[in-house]
DNA sequence: CGAATCCATCGACCAATGTCAATATATACG
DNA sequence: CGTATATATTGACATTGGTCGATGGATTCG
């Protein structure tokens, strides 16, 4: 491994393909709660603006995140380690700096499981 | 009005396709509250088992819902409350049985947000 | 090495939320 | 009308979660 994934313990990340769109049968009850926390942390309007600047941004540093957003850099943080932990971006450390990127398979994934 | 919407005020009801893709421009700031409220419905084990309960079985009385999820009665009531105010799900009563179907212009809407 | 910068973590605080028992409301039935 | 059933609401409780100040760790640069 080198680039992505801080460092989480095993999040539902490789677990959200996890399950049948929930339209075709009645999800499992483990399956929800993986799921659930996906959509946990697009649940916060702050990550939801965060997700939008690193989507639209392609790469974004977190040190330009804190100017728009106008939290703090621990809410920052805190912001960016959901997001990540829920497999939505990736990060990147270069340097000093947090480089930040979207995850486009795990959004396609996401919008699946509402088909 | 008649058959849907449970006497909800304002909600982010008619207000999710609301914005344009989170990945065309950065999501404005009313906006992602907005959203963030119906991520917020999604964002429950117990609603998500439920919301699925009802896509799978097309048109769910509430009191076929207890027994599957394994709750008890004020709190099934809660979490369709909570869909329907999301715009997730729409109900009619019938007699005594309030039946609930899903809205799947709604979920197309969200899905749409993550395109 | 020492200073500066970027980020993560910790501790604390307050707000929001899921849950249930108890109660209220509405509808059907005899 | 009185009883039974289905659902909604209220109040209480414990848990979770967003926020910030303070601090620690890592990296760069002089």
């Amino acid at each position: 491994m080198a680039t992505t994934s801080t460092s989480r313990a095993k999040t539902a990340n490789d677990v959200v393909a996890c399950c049948a769109p929930l339209l075709a049968e009645p999800i499992a009850d483990a399956d929800a709660v993986d799921l659930a926390r996906v959509f946990a942390a697009l649940s916060d309007p702050v990550r939801l603006r965060i997700l939008s600047l690193i989507a639209t941004g392609g790469e974004v540093c977190s040190c330009d995140l804190e100017e728009p957003i106008g939290k703090s850099q621990p809410t920052i943080s805190h912001h960016t380690k959901a997001l990540a932990e829920a497999g939505l971006i990736a990060g990147e450390k270069r340097g000093r700096w947090m480089f930040w990127t979207v995850v486009p398979a795990r959004l396609a994934a996401v919008r699946a499981v509402l088909s």
